[in-house]
DNA sequence: TCCTTTGGCGGTATCGTTAGGATAAAGCGC
DNA sequence: GCGCTTTATCCTAACGATACCGCCAAAGGA
């Protein structure tokens, strides 16, 4: 239409509310209610901008939006490896996780915005938390950082992190009663017969160390010893020949192996079953977390389930319940042991 | 120090640039270079502002900074599910490139924000693009969106997707050759015997077709029948009746099974099983992606590899590099068979 | 006919930060 | 002692959207 020195003719592009404004002939403020769609404006100057503004494809700035409203609808997962510094994302336990807290989340109409953690600075968490840039934060795990989140939890609302609950805890946690499935998944052991256990994991974090805690809880009320104790890495470059290791080392009387994690487990069933040592046969195995991929392999797993999908849910609900203010406590959900094959 | 009525007598928060610079007696200007450790302020006031900023926990407002630098510092990873609306990010394919994402960009310094999509309105991409959100979007899948993909692509530089790379194709495409894939798998069960296939998947999405295509290609060469082709979503909570059907009506001439996918593929293996069926003695069965499980399970998983970590590595190779105003090209890498037990 | 009410919109300040030109204080040579 | 460059900081204007206040006109009541 208008003559310009543009060799395209391109209609300059409306990019912001004040662009569009002009086009309308209103002002910038009555564009924004037109299109957060308010009362204040009549219907029919509501409808017009609005069939303009997609006409012309515009859409708010976000950045400016959230400055002025002090609200960025993300929330930030974040995954503390202070433990681990070798362990990645990649790990199925967390992509796990991930993928049913972004459904639940995107669901709610919020973003998510992924963080993957060394804490190196003490004050890491603090960091994330003020940068401004975040509603709400969910941890994935509280790896070997529990002070730095009681002490951020203590002045933070809108945080709720994965694991453990212990009596006085300050910070809102969802999580299975981590002792309670070891302990289930030693009985399951012992029951079968197992007399000599062994224990596949690292005792640093504090889901681990309930989880080893309750394999002792069962063997001593069984009368029989504690379990070997085992390190076992989650990073998974290192973790194969770790395990490998471990197996080659196993002193002849074990005779069932209780894993921190179905990652573990499955690992450790595939060493075995490598070295001719049959499974559930001469050695029973169990994991923990049931991953969904753990009843698709041959032997089935059996392991204590933690429910995900539910726990992903509370950890959202909680997490929401905060930002607006209400004060949700923490939830320990019963782990369910799940008897399959390899156990 | 000074009377307030505040009962707590807590020092008033440090929150703004303008905050810090009171008690620094300078401007909100000189706190903002300081804290970047720009060579403008003296190395004394520099230090001095600096020890204060961390003594009050001061952070910069990230809103703030990106309205007015128009960089956000974070990448889109968005999930497009047009043609499956039941499948959910916590798709194992999914999760584990996107960890190997989150791990190459959170290496560069950025952040990821992640979106799950389901493109009821055509605009979607579009719509992401110009939140004025992010720096630039990596695409997981082409989904049934070529086109959209394709018209975005014309105008907006830091796009890449992982898929397949058509000729001619304008959007940058990183993935691995999915028809040559196919055929590796195909001709893996040929040469091991197998003389009627079955290939198991959706044959909607650009990836899909192409393994399919690559599978065909193989047994036109060996001068066999074209595979019978049957409908296997990806979501997880069907796929499994699904499969079990499938596996229940096959033909008794089948011998082989190329998978469409690891996921498909395990779930059909635990199926065959299930039924007496020996694997891969009875029917033999190839996967693709070589998911991190896939030589982990029993028995071990024949497959196709997509290198993911390179290929998470090329994505965002790709996308700084379009960021920063070069012209990344497509990446097809070539794929692997990776030959184990099941095939 | 005049005054009040109310619907509909305009104007302006603000969110917290950064960039760039202006400004003041030194340092230097003559 | 004066002018000029250098150095260190200040001041102001954005970035783009939203919230609040207030104005104007049309409608309704007396």
């Amino acid at each position: 239409m208008t003559k310009t020195n543009d060799p395209e003719g391109t209609p300059p592009r409306v990019r912001t509310l004040a662009d569009l404004a002009r086009l309308a002939g209103v002002t910038a403020g009555t564009v924004s209610r037109a299109l957060a769609g308010k009362e204040l404006i009549s219907a029919e100057t509501r409808e017009r901008i609005q069939k303009l503004a997609d006409e012309h494809g515009f859409r708010p700035n976000q950045m400016a939006r959230r400055l002025r409203t002090q609200r960025t609808g993300v929330i930030g997962v974040v995954v503390p490896l202070g433990h681990e510094r070798r362990q990645h994302l990649s790990d199925p336990f967390f992509m796990t996780i991930l993928g049913h807290l972004a459904d639940a989340l995107t669901e709610n109409g919020y973003d998510l915005m992924l963080s993957r953690i060394i804490p190196d600075a003490n004050d890491w968490l603090e960091r994330i938390v003020t940068s401004g840039m975040l509603d709400g934060v969910l941890l994935i795990g509280q790896s070997d950082q529990f002070e730095a989140i009681e002490r951020v939890a203590a002045t933070y609302r809108p945080l709720v992190v994965w694991g453990s609950a212990l009596p006085g805890q300050v910070h809102c946690a969802v999580g299975v009663d981590n002792r309670m499935g070891g302990r289930l998944a030693a009985e399951r052991l012992i029951e079968r017969g197992c007399r000599r256990l062994a224990f596949l994991g690292e005792v640093r974090t504090l889901e681990l160390i309930e989880r080893h805690r309750g394999v002792c809880d069962a063997l001593a009320a069984a009368g029989l010893p504690p379990p070997l104790q085992l390190d076992t890495h989650l990073a998974s470059d290192i973790m194969a020949d770790e395990i490998a290791g471990h197996v080659d080392a196993l002193p002849p009387e074990v005779d069932g192996i209780a894993a921190a994690s179905d990652v573990i487990a499955m690992r450790t069933i595939r060493a075995l079953v490598d070295r001719g040592i049959s499974v559930p046969g001469r050695i029973a195995v169990t994991g923990f977390d049931d991953l969904p991929l753990s009843e698709s392999i041959v032997p089935r797993l059996t392991t204590v389930r933690q429910d995900l999908v539910t726990g992903a849910r509370a950890m959202v609900d909680a997490l929401f319940a905060r930002i607006g203010g209400a004060d949700a406590p923490s939830v320990e959900m019963p782990p369910v042991l799940v008897p399959r094959d390899s156990a």
